[in-house]
DNA sequence: TTGCTTCCCGTGATATCCCATGGCATCCCT
DNA sequence: AGGGATGCCATGGGATATCACGGGAAGCAA
């Protein structure tokens, strides 16, 4: 497993859809492209699925190579295929990070998630995300507090690292 | 394994059947076109198959020949032989892409699939697919929608590349 | 001729590339 | 510990290349 991705930051997108990705990520990406080597930008996989999320996913090229591996090895024409692959290759958008570290949004991608003049970026294992601040804020925030209040106020989340069976 | 097709987008079709490809896509024509250098166009094979099938997939040069490969590997005279000749060797459209990166699809082939002014591509793996916009809307967005319906609201269709068992 | 197909050329709209700047954090020298 | 000097980082703008798309004219066949 290569580096993982780790934080969250805001950063302003201009009229062109660009964007600065966090600085620390950018190391991630780097050594997660094997075909990347010093003084190259290095690539990446944008997921963007169907219209019902509200976020984008970004993979590394060992991410989604991962992804595509597995694809691969499902039996050709069963529906999971079909639908993964339509997931995956379909609703996807290839791109490298540019010169100055900034990826550029297509306007398709902005307008998908309701992105305006400023993205949140949170990291997600060996992927991580582009959010529109209010949608996460309103969504996501919102589902962990409810997640954690269900639990006993002495409840310690990392219980869950050995293998505790869900509740 | 050559580059993989990714993405989706739509583009006109005009009174001469002449549709621009995704310039994406041409990338990865001329990658696995065995035949083409600089300056050339990329050929692909345009499997139309039978009466039932409502799009059009376009093959590289290489996914054909792999295709063929395992088609000439076949019993002679089996069945299966006999029906995957005529689905790829029959029912199928060699051509190019032209000068300005478009395709001409025949009169034929857009009735096949009632193309009229615009097209629907789609990328799937090796392949990618061209659709008439409504009927991929109506058909193929609805069954994933369906798909999906049936899946907890919080389930990640991820979950399907590490084994999980069928549901 | 009438209808296709093929080739060549033109054009507006993006997308991409290249260059520029202000703000921090770090390093180094004294 | 001051006080640059240095370098990465986030952001902006203009120039240029590419793309999607349309139209005309030549070639060819019925």
């Amino acid at each position: 497993m290569a580096r993982r991705f780790r934080g969250e930051s805001h950063h302003k997108v201009d009229t062109k859809g660009r964007v600065s990705i966090p600085a620390s990520f950018r190391r991630v990406l780097e050594q997660s492209d094997p075909a990347w080597t010093d003084g190259l930008n290095p690539e990446l996989v944008i997921v963007y699925g169907d219209h019902r999320r509200n976020y984008l996913e970004c993979y590394t090229i060992d991410a989604i190579n991962e992804v595509d591996d597995k694809i691969d090895a499902l039996p050709r024409g069963s529906v999971q295929r079909k639908m993964l692959q339509r997931l995956f290759h379909g609703q996807s958008f290839p791109t490298n990070v540019d010169e100055t570290g900034r990826l550029v949004l297509p306007a398709k991608l902005r307008e998908k998630i309701g992105l305006d003049k400023e993205a949140f970026f949170i990291a997600a294992g060996d992927t991580f995300q582009i959010w529109k601040p209010e949608t996460y804020e309103e969504e996501e925030l919102s589902k962990t507090e409810a997640w954690l209040d269900e639990l006993p106020d002495d409840f310690d989340p990392l219980s869950y690292l050995d293998g505790t069976p869900e509740s």
